[in-house]
DNA sequence: TAACAATGTCTTATATATAAGTCATTTAGG
DNA sequence: CCTAAATGACTTATATATAAGACATTGTTA
């Protein structure tokens, strides 16, 4: 196992990292996959597959996204289509807006 | 600029991550936010922040869930007190599954 | 349109993620 | 129960993510 990172975290990221991970050994279960077969379909160790289950923010979240592809999980709710839709979305949405951060304009900040 | 890496992602997950950096980057600009400033709130370097707007699959999950959070994205359309609540849930269900892979039950895989 | 700040995009150095291997433990099933 | 296989959890070595900094470019706005 690597070494421990020291790198903190807000409360709302590490449950969105265990949800993830969650379901991810939920799925894998369900099916009765190895993890060792998951890691190998993935292309990935046998270890990482360990640390992704037990939500290791260090993960790389291509590899993360990767794992719950392969189990069939859907991200962001979409299926693939969907992503393309809401990419071109965005997409959009960026054309329209400034291309970066005016120099003077304050930040709006709706803390009140 | 860290090295390329070489891992390949499926169509899925590159989709994935392109809109959650899309999201990013359309909130930042809305909100008239400098990379400088929202990497500096996040703890981490422009650099980092650049390549998440990128969609770099190797990014750490957890830095690109911290920097949505910061950004008051939701992930799994969930805000924090319904993520316990799945976690909740997930974990329910993971008490009842056998806690590994039977060794001779085939995996069952839906596609026909 | 001038000037300055924000961004794109490098390089280099360092921290650390990941792979590979190992061993102990546990569990499901015969 | 017994046993084989799956998993937890470590070590070491290597690949690479990340930070820091630099410079050129571009967009905003005064």
């Amino acid at each position: 196992m690597a070494k421990k990172e020291n790198r903190t975290y807000s409360r709302y990221t590490d449950e969105a990292l265990k949800l993830l991970a969650g379901r991810i050994r939920e799925t894998r279960l369900e099916r009765s996959i190895t993890t060792q077969d998951l890691a190998e379909r993935a292309g990935v160790s046998r270890d990482l597959l360990y640390r992704i289950e037990r939500a290791d923010p260090a993960c790389g979240i291509g590899v993360v996204f990767e794992i719950a592809a392969l189990l069939g999980l859907t991200l962001f709710q979409s299926d693939y289509d969907d992503l393309i839709v809401k990419n071109k979305m965005v997409e959009d949405k960026l054309a329209l807006l400034p291309s970066r951060a005016s120099p003077t304009k304050v930040e709006v900040d709706d803390d009140f």
